[in-house]
DNA sequence: TGAATTATGGACCAATTGGTTTATAATGCA
DNA sequence: TGCATTATAAACCAATTGGTCCATAATTCA
């Protein structure tokens, strides 16, 4: 269909995504970008239009297999123990790689505190992917036996606990402290919904 | 002591303050800190140094405002009662001018993900403020009748929860469900430490 | 009153920002 | 084989960035 050499657009979203994931959108320059993602300028506007607009599509996408990663855990064993593995290996370590992108924290954190009170939209697009698995939380906790009003205060709980370990992984402490906090976490929501 | 009339530093400095409270550090221009600030650029300099050095002024008075708020709450009432109010008060609304800087989350939060990847020791100076405020956390609990070994691991549940508050009051969810994830995550505080 | 002192505003600057345009080279189809 | 198509790279651009410099005006002290 193209004529000269195409690139492989997912590979190239991937690696901007690597970028704004762990810089932010600011500090994140359109240099770094096309050198990162190894093409040129005008290529660059041709395929995504503008920074703004790539890294709206590098959030969709991360929230997409974040909420991907979460329903395959919830299909697994019990439904809280997935949930369990979900905080830890998310955070210790997404595997493979950079071994460091479990102190990236969560993009949509990221980008929520970012861009609160600098770009609004691009803050409350990212809450609403927060919002959307908030509700697989919940979905988890149902499958574990609550009604769904049961569900909803501890899935409520679940996403402030999901949104401090976000922000404490960023903060490069010893790895143990977070794995025992999050093992406090869920013996406390496992006490609660009992 | 100076010829021309000199300008208040505490109370220029507090309005360079919450401009970076409720903007970050990137997004606030010189231009912005000036017209805020109310002074020209040669002063600025003269006084401040750099906006680099500036921002490291605001983040240690922020931190050191806080501790102090925490501290008073400390002094009064049971202590537990006190950190929840602390919790309550400091997010929904900070009281008197600017209604929404319920809004703008912590400094120290805000700063540790804005800054983590980007300039690494503006992130770990705001993790080090947020160190201190989890040993007042502790020294609350111990207030209220716990040892040193029992306060450690709900002190480092409160910081987690405090983190995650403060992402979540950027949300602009409403308040009702803030509210309601406090008091929850007090009643399991209660029960931990019982 | 006049001279030394000093904070001020505004002109200036190089570097970087995100974005556009133009000319080129590579390809498929007729 | 050659023309239409199209993605590319590099030159270019205006605007903004943080930061410096200098001439001015205000003040205190002798």
């Amino acid at each position: 269909m193209a004529r000269p050499v195409e690139f492989e657009r997912p590979k190239v979203v991937n690696r901007a995504l690597a970028l704004f994931w762990h810089q932010g959108y600011q500090a994140t320059s359109l240099a770094d970008l096309l050198a990162t993602m190894g093409i040129g300028r005008s290529s660059f506007y041709a395929a995504f239009t503008d920074k703004r607009s790539l890294f709206i599509e590098c959030l969709d996408f991360f929230s997409a297999r974040t909420l991907e990663l979460l329903q395959r855990a919830r299909a697994e064993t019990p439904p809280v123990d997935a949930l369990q593995s979900f905080f830890e290996r998310n955070f210790i370590d997404a595997g493979g790689a950079a071994a460091d992108r479990g102190h990236w924290g969560c993009m949509l954190v990221n980008t929520v505190l970012e861009m609160a009170g600098v770009d609004d939209d691009l803050s409350s697009r990212a809450s609403r992917h927060l919002s959307d698995m908030q509700r697989v939380f919940q979905a988890c906790l149902q499958d574990a036996g609550a009604t769904p009003a049961q569900a909803e205060e501890p899935a409520a709980m679940l996403m402030l606990l999901n949104e401090g370990i976000r922000v404490s992984s960023r903060r490069r402490l010893p790895d143990a402290e977070h794995l025992r906090s999050i093992a406090t976490t869920f013996r406390l929501i496992r006490s609660a919904i009992a």
